[in-house]
DNA sequence: TTATAGGCTTAACTTTTTTTAACATGAGTG
DNA sequence: CACTCATGTTAAAAAAAGTTAAGCCTATAA
C-alpha cells in the first residue's frame, strides 16, 4: 500500500537522517534525504514527491519556513514535523502551518512508520506517478515526456513551459502564488524573472487556447490560477 | 470550518473529561462524554458522531476494544487516543487498530484541538470545488469564473470587484462591516485602501444598477448592505 | 572553429487593474 | 447651523500584467 510512496526527508543530522533513510527503505518506502531546507526545496520542486518528513530546526532554511514555501506549491501534500524541541507553541505553529502531525525527538522508528501510514490512509491519493498523464480540458499532458497532445498535433514543450503548466495544473483551481512559482522555478524572485514568467504564461495560454473552456486567469498581486469551465 | 462536529470522548477520569469537554465546547465543538468504554459504545452506535477521542485505559471496556468495536461499525470515522502510558507497544496496537493520532498524557488542550483539525482536514471530503452560480435580483453571478451575467452581457470582474462582490453577496442583508472587509481583501484597514474600496462600490453599483432593485447602501461608519428590493 | 538553432531573458510598448488625488455631497454632532 | 468626518464620484497616476520581438547564451552541427 505504501510502496513507491516517495518521500522528501529533510533533516541535517547525517546520522538520524541515514537511520531514517535505512529503516523506511527497509519498509518500501522511497527516501530522499536532504541535508538543509533549501536543498530540500530545490528537490520538492521536481514534483515526484508525496509526504514531507521535516526537521524543525535546519540550517539556510528552518523546517517551518520550508512548509510555508512547499505549501504554496502544493496544499495537500502531508506533511510531518520533527523537532527536538517538545514547546508547545512550536508544535501550535508547525499544525497551524497546515502540519498533519509533529514528533518530538527521541523517537520509535515505528512510531514514526505507524503515523505516517495513518496520514496516508487519509492522503488524496497523489497520483503523480512516473508516467502519469494529466488532463486539462479536452487537451492532455504528459510531463514526463513534455509533451501536450493537441487535437492539431502533438507540442514538444520546452523545460520552462513544462515545469510551468505541470505546476499549474497540480493547482487546478487554485491560486499558484507568484513569488513561490518563481522561487521554485527560476530561484529567485526579482523582477526579471518575473517577466519572463509572464512571457511564459502568454506562451501556455497561446497553446491552450485550442480549447475555449482553459483558461489561466490572473490573480492581480497574487498568482496564476488554471480553470476549466464545464 | 469544525462547527457541527460530533465528538464522542470516551474518558473516565471525570476531571480530565469535563475539562476537555468544557475546553472543545468553548471551541465551538460539540462533545458528547462517555464514563466507560460500554457507554462510549451504547452512544457510538446511535449514529451522530464523526470523531472520536479514546482514553485507553478504562473500566467496563478498555479504549483499543471500543475502537475494534467501532471499526467494526465504522472503517472511516477518525479516533484519536489518549493514554497515560507512553509505551511504544501500545502506541503501535493503536495506530494498528487504525487510530489516526495518539497522545500521551498530559498534553496541551490546544495540542489536541490542533491534532483534531489536522485530522478533520483530511477527513472530510473536499467539497471547496464551489462552482456556485449566486443571484442577485435578476443578475447572476459566479465567483468562481469572475464573471456577471449581466441582460445586457456578461462582465469579466477584476480580482477585487470579484472579491467584494462575493461578500456582499454572502451578507446579503447583513452589514458587511468596513474594517473587516478591508482586513479581509485588502489585508489592511488603513485610510488609503478604505477610499480605494469605496472607488470599489461606486464601480459595483454602476454595474448592479441595470436591476433598479439591487442596492448597496451605505450604514455611516459602519459598512456596506447588499438589499435586494421585492 | 564558426555557424546555427533552440531556449530563455530582456526590452519595448500596450492594456488592465489598482491606488491616489481632488473635489463634491451628505450624515452626524455640539 | 457650522463643522467635521465619512462617503460618492471621477480622473490621473502608478503598478502589474499582456504581448511581441529582439538579443543573448549555450549546445550541437558543419
Amino acid at each position: 500500500m505504501l510502496n513507491q510512496l516517495n518521500i522528501l526527508l529533510a533533516e541535517d543530522d547525517e546520522n538520524l537522517g541515514n537511520l531514517l533513510q535505512a529503516f523506511l527503505k527497509s519498509k518500501g518506502l522511497n527516501v530522499t534525504l536532504a541535508k538543509n531546507g533549501k536543498k530540500a526545496f530545490e528537490q520538492f520542486v521536481s514534483g515526484e514527491f508525496s509526504f514531507c518528513i521535516l526537521d524543525v530546526m535546519m540550517p539556510e532554511m528552518d523546517g517551518f519556513t520550508l512548509a510555508k514555501e512547499i505549501r504554496e506549491i502544493d496544499k495537500n501534500i502531508p506533511i510531518l514535523f520533527l523537532t527536538a524541541k517538545a514547546m508547545k507553541e512550536d508544535k501550535l505553529e508547525g499544525f497551524a502551518i497546515g502540519a498533519d502531525d509533529y514528533l518530538t525527538k527521541p523517537f520509535a522508528m515505528e512510531e514514526l512508520l505507524a503515523r505516517i501510514n495513518a496520514i496516508m490512509r487519509r492522503a488524496v491519493p497523489n497520483n503523480s506517478q512516473e508516467n502519469e498523464m494529466l488532463k486539462i480540458g479536452s487537451i492532455s499532458f504528459e510531463p514526463h515526456l513534455r509533451m501536450l497532445h493537441l487535437i492539431s498535433g502533438d507540442k514538444k514543450l520546452t523545460t520552462k513551459e513544462n515545469q510551468l503548466l505541470k505546476l499549474l495544473v497540480k493547482n487546478e483551481n487554485e491560486i499558484l502564488d507568484r513569488q513561490a512559482t518563481l522561487r521554485a522555478i527560476w530561484g529567485d524572485d526579482n523582477y526579471f524573472n518575473g517577466r519572463s514568467m509572464d512571457v511564459y504564461i502568454a506562451k501556455l495560454r497561446k497553446m491552450l487556447k485550442e480549447d475555449p473552456a482553459i483558461e489561466i486567469m490572473n490573480v492581480h498581486g497574487k498568482g496564476f490560477k488554471l480553470i476549466v469551465k464545464p
